[in-house]
DNA sequence: TGTGATGTTGCCCGT
DNA sequence: TACGGGCAACATCAC
């Protein structure tokens, strides 16, 4: 005699419907009830750096979730239970009598410390626990084995890998029904989470309300939650989640064939606005609204048609599929390396750079505290100048300012503010970066966002620091009028194409007629009754230099997240020829720069001074060799690393 | 313990 | 206007 299987289906980031083999899983069991679920993290709540827009974004798909389980089931609904799984869970497959525990494998570290405990209590429980990998083309943990256990660090490991796995699995049909849910009545206690520290406190602007009303929620009815409940402001981008819309858009996207299967990711502009120059299918990627698996087949089918017909097709790692590759390639390292892939602090795939603003390690754990050194003061209102789009380079504001509002901004827009805050600007640290990217991109994912900054600052990933972004050329060479800049930069809407890119350098009378001065640090909106856009945080070709001088020395002592000296904190004595970063004086922690309370050390100057260059002993000597060199400096507004070493060969 | 090609997307100049 | 060379230089891989 056996028992009909009381099922409950637990969503994650699988806000989905469609190609999804854990629901699958779920629906093979053929149950007699089947409870969708959410069980509401506080992680995410209080302890993930989660803005508004993100926040709205996963309410969008919620619902739309939602929405769609009630068509296949009028009955049915996601029940939103407001506590976190890991103490949830056992008491709700006690209450309702449930045999399987059905979920969408996550590879995430945070994700896979949760689902073991999860799972632990349910086969404590006697409940058999089934989960499928869903989120990307390849089971991540599969495609780490098949490459000897390592992380995939290139296109072409994740592609020889992800072959020894197998086909990436064929899409799975949208059920046609979906069994009644049980009886949901709840006699449990609810246990609260500890709201302590809430990193998105500065997000809220009323009462955090995620657990206080009980595990149904305000109205007893287990709804999602709303961005009031959340005590949250309201969001300001204008991208909205769900699988219906992404389906749809899909539609639109893959209609156009000729933009599908020519489509090459460096060659759309990352200054396009309304409508940008991609579909934007990242964040339902995110929220598994939309199936890479699905997105990925129905690509390839168009490509290979048009391929037989002898039709231009673009290939991997540009084309369309490749991106995808890419997004598996990043799961797979994250797969492979856990907590210390999002970090530098013992990490043996972390090129160990001194930035500055380092992060502060527990070395009791080994893990990142979530706090920073602040090893200049200077420094750090570089940092707050990047983060509020007030740097003084409008490119570089504009593309913040639009993530900051809208929650996403184009790939190659990521690199330029990337490459500019780490080794190719301001030499602060990548972690710095990803933490504001974390809180702002609707998009946000963690392997792909770690891995791009690791790829950007050359850590990891990539290496080839020489070729650095300026923030007045890449924008030019996309935007040549500078539309993009007016629009997220509206100080400067008047101000001529000549000088848009560099408005410090307008005269003042074309200041005047543009009704603009270009003065201070942005902290003022106005000087004198007139609109302020701040001045550059420093000279760029000048930072550049400093940077790159940096990098080739960090590369050349060739330490790692790992490396003992990191780790104990004596990499500091590599560091004694003057190379930029946080290395000066007798500081220096752990993976860091601890002891920075020496306030002999901190060298504060002007917003406006322009730092002078640090050459590096190898530097210095190349230029001796060539004293031509010198006077062969190329324009300043328009330099890159070629200029100064230019003939030096010769 | 070589050599040359390749690597998702640099910039500038010359043709 | 699109493309190739030069710039100085990284890691990895096939040979």
């Amino acid at each position: 005699m056996s028992i009909k299987p009381r099922v409950i289906y637990w969503f994650r980031t699988d806000l989905r419907l469609h190609d999804s083999p854990a629901l699958q899983a779920a629906l093979d069991l053929k149950p007699s009830v089947l409870y969708p679920i959410w069980a509401w993290d506080s992680h995410y709540v209080y302890h993930a750096r989660v803005g508004v827009n993100r926040w709205q974004f996963l309410l969008d798909c919620m619902n739309d979730v939602s929405q769609s389980i009630t068509k296949l089931n009028e009955k049915s609904r996601l029940l939103v239970l407001r506590e976190p799984a890991v103490t949830l869970l056992p008491k709700l497959l006690k209450a309702w009598k449930i045999t399987h525990l059905v979920f969408e494998k996550d590879t995430d570290a945070y994700g896979r410390q949760r689902d073991e405990r999860v799972i632990a209590a349910a086969e404590k429980l006697g409940v058999e626990v089934i989960t499928r990998s869903g989120r990307t083309l390849w089971d991540s943990d599969d495609v780490v084995k098949a490459h000897d256990g390592k992380p995939t660090m290139s296109i072409t490991q994740l592609q020889k890998a992800g072959a020894k796995v197998g086909l990436i699995a064929p899409p799975i049909d949208t059920p046609k029904s979906l069994p009644d849910p049980g009886d949901t009545a709840l006699d449990i206690e609810q246990e609260q989470p500890d709201s302590k520290p809430d990193v998105n406190d500065k997000e809220r602007q009323g009462e955090e309300k995620s657990y206080s009303s009980g595990i149904s929620g305000p109205n007893g009815d287990f709804a999602v939650p709303t961005l009031q409940e959340l005590g949250l402001k309201p969001a300001t981008t204008p991208h909205r989640g769900g699988e219906t819309v992404i389906l749809e858009r899909l539609e639109r996207i893959l209609a156009d064939e000729d933009y599908t299967a020519t489509f090459e990711k460096p060659k759309t502009s990352p200054a396009q606005f309304e409508p940008q120059s991609t579909f934007l299918t990242s964040p339902y990627l995110h929220f598994g609204a939309l199936s890479c698996r699905y997105f990925y087949h129905r690509v390839e089918t168009i490509v290979s048609s048009r391929r037989k017909a002898k039709k231009a097709v673009s290939e991997p790692p540009t084309s369309l599929t490749g991106q995808l590759l890419f997004r598996d390639m990043y799961f797979a390292a994250q797969a492979a390396l856990g907590w210390k892939f999002g970090q530098t602090y013992n990490n043996d795939h972390c090129r160990f750079i001194p930035w500055h603003l380092p992060s502060k390690v527990d070395t009791k754990t080994g893990l990142v505290t979530g706090e920073y050194e602040i090893d200049d003061q200077a420094k750090e209102t570089e940092f707050q100048r990047w983060r509020n789009g007030k740097t003084g380079f409008p490119w570089i504001d504009a593309i913040m300012r639009q993530l900051r509002q809208e929650g996403w901004i184009h790939h190659l827009a990521r690199h330029s503010v990337a490459c500019f805050l780490t080794r190719g600007g301001c030499y602060i640290s990548w972690e710095r970066g990803a933490e504001v990217f974390e809180e702002w991109l609707i998009d946000h994912e963690a392997a792909c966002n770690i891995g791009n900054w690791n790829w950007l600052s050359c850590v990891s990933f990539y290496s080839q620091f020489y070729r650095c972004y300026s923030p007045v050329a890449f924008g030019k060479k996309w935007d040549p009028e500078g539309d993009y800049i007016r629009r997220y930069v509206p100080e400067l809407k008047d101000m001529p194409k000549k000088w848009i890119y560099e408005p410090h350098k307008a005269p003042i009378a074309d200041q005047k007629k543009a009704g603009v001065v270009i003065k201070g640090g942005g902290t003022e909106e106005e000087i004198g009754g007139v609109t302020a856009y701040p001045k550059p945080i420093f000279d760029f070709n000048t930072q550049r230099d400093i940077c790159l001088d940096g990098m080739k020395n960090a590369y050349r002592i060739g330490l790692y997240g790992n490396s003992p000296k990191v780790l104990d904190g004596t990499w500091k004595e590599l560091f004694a020829d003057g190379a930029a970063g946080p290395t000066e004086g007798q500081r220096g922690g752990p993976g860091g720069t601890t002891g920075a309370e020496d306030a002999d050390m901190h060298q504060h100057h002007d917003e406006d001074e322009v730092t002078t260059p640090k050459k590096s002993v190898e530097r210095e000597k190349r230029s001796t060799k060539s004293p031509a060199v010198k006077n062969h400096k190329r324009e300043r507004s328009q330099g890159t690393l070629d200029g100064a070493f230019k003939k030096a060969k010769g």
